[in-house]
RNA sequence: GCUGGAGUCGUCUAGUGGCAAUGACAAGAGACUGUAAAUCUCUCGCCUUCGGGCUUCGUAGGUUCGAGUCCUACCUCCAGCA
């Protein structure tokens, strides 16, 4: 079982430690994403030094390419990565939902390669089964998208998603107990609440998924912030208080970090930072810049005075204008590290904040400046 | 000086009688939430009550209902010959 310690509880908020065989996370914490076994355009000696804890890598791409065999043969995506720390791996369930052509079953799912058209299938089975070659320390069960917002295909993702955790589930322990024979490394399942927005599929969803022996809990399917507090005070109300819960893909925007903490989550991933990164889009306290802006032609100051990052310490907006617009790669990586520094950080200052019992003055004063 | 070729939005470029005028780049702005994203969208002659109005294709004339496109002259550039 997935040790986790909680070591200071206000209301939905928790500040905790999640201990896996590759080191801990000190929660709640943002997870970078590194889909492709990369988070894009940084090296993980730069996701350390920004101090990230752990990255999040996916499965449907993994299995594309290049393949969950040769991951597994490297040793573990820590290892193949070089990463070294704590991983999560998302099922792929998020990725094949919003391929073009998709078949869908009650056994599963059989979809189209994107880059070669090859036809691969994956069931709850499968999906274990890659994450457990993949071999990262926390997996995410397979999980049903709802193909509309609509409460009807809401309630139609939902059920197949717990009939589905059940057989995730199922073939996790017989993975498990395989590799405990082995002496492998424990991993380790979180289930995935759906529901959308309907606070009452969300109960009912969370109910199912803390009734099953998982190690914690994914919440999926949150497309945007609005309403996403109260859903996740009827999720986190339900779900059993000493297992951790990952938000699922939020955190472009730091209010859904405020949101998440403050309503019980522990962890976050998000690609937002970093693809805004490239984008050129930048944070700052006083809310979002586009560097590539002709205002800051002539600014040499750095992107954020208050911050600690390698890109603010060191550069100016003037010169990371010009390169955004030469198109020199070291654009997108000094944004990414900037970027990535800002939510990572902005998180753990969350925890900070929570333990020395100002949180609501932080989340405050932060959220009143950014989105002024 | 002669002969041939060429001058179109900041740049290159399409265009051979219906054209505010093609495409690319540059420029200006916006979007991005479990990454098919180093991507995508919009603006890019001037004015506009967004219906439209006005002025444009080296310059000046001309032919034509209509000219960037045809004719004449001139200017500039390139090539060849003197």
């Amino acid at each position: 079982m997935l040790k986790f310690d909680i070591e200071k509880k206000k209301g939905f908020m928790r500040v905790g430690t999640i201990y896996t065989p590759h080191g801990d996370i000190k929660t709640p914490a943002f997870v970078g994403a590194a889909t492709r076994s990369t988070v894009k355009a940084l090296t993980m000696k730069q996701m350390r030094e920004l101090g990230s804890q752990s990255i999040l890598a996916n499965t449907y791409h993994l299995i594309l390419r290049p393949g969950t065999d040769l991951i597994k043969e490297a040793g573990g995506l820590a290892k193949f990565s070089s990463w070294h720390g704590p991983t999560f791996t998302d099922s792929g369930g998020f990725q094949i939902f919003s391929l073009p052509d998709v078949k869908i079953t009650e056994d599963g799912v059989k979809f189209k390669s994107h880059i070669d058209g090859r036809i691969f299938e994956m069931t709850p089975e499968s999906s274990m089964q890659a994450q457990w070659s993949i071999g990262a320390d926390i997996h995410m069960a397979f999980d049903h998208l709802a193909k509309s917002e609509s409460r009807e295909d809401m309630e139609v993702a939902m059920r197949r998603t717990h009939a589905w955790l059940d057989r995730c589930v199922a073939e996790h322990h017989k993975i498990k107990s395989d590799a405990e024979k082995q002496n492998r490394p424990e991993q380790y399942l979180y289930a995935v609440v759906q529901g959308g927005t309907f606070n009452d599929l969300r109960e009912e969803s969370a109910k199912y998924c803390a009734s099953k022996d998982v190690d914690g809990f994914g919440i999926g399917g949150v497309f945007t912030a609005e309403g996403m507090a109260e859903m996740l005070k009827v999720v986190n109300g339900v779900l059993p208080e000493d297992k951790p819960r990952h938000l699922l893909g939020m955190g472009q925007e730091p209010i859904d970090l405020f949101d998440g903490a403050e309503n019980g989550c522990d962890t976050f991933d998000c690609v937002g930072p970093t693809r805004m990164a490239r984008n050129g889009s930048l944070y700052t306290l006083d809310g979002r810049i586009n560097i590539k802006n002709a205002k800051f032609k002539h600014e040499f100051t750095p992107v954020m005075a208050e911050c600690n990052c390698e890109c603010c310490k060191n550069y100016t907006c003037a010169y990371l204008h010009h390169l955004f617009k030469v198109d020199e790669i070291t654009a997108k990586i000094l944004a990414s590290i900037h970027n990535e520094h800002f939510v990572v950080n902005v998180v753990d200052k969350i925890r900070e904040s929570i333990l020395n019992d100002d949180f609501e003055a932080y989340r405050d004063e932060f959220l009143s400046r950014y989105y002024k």
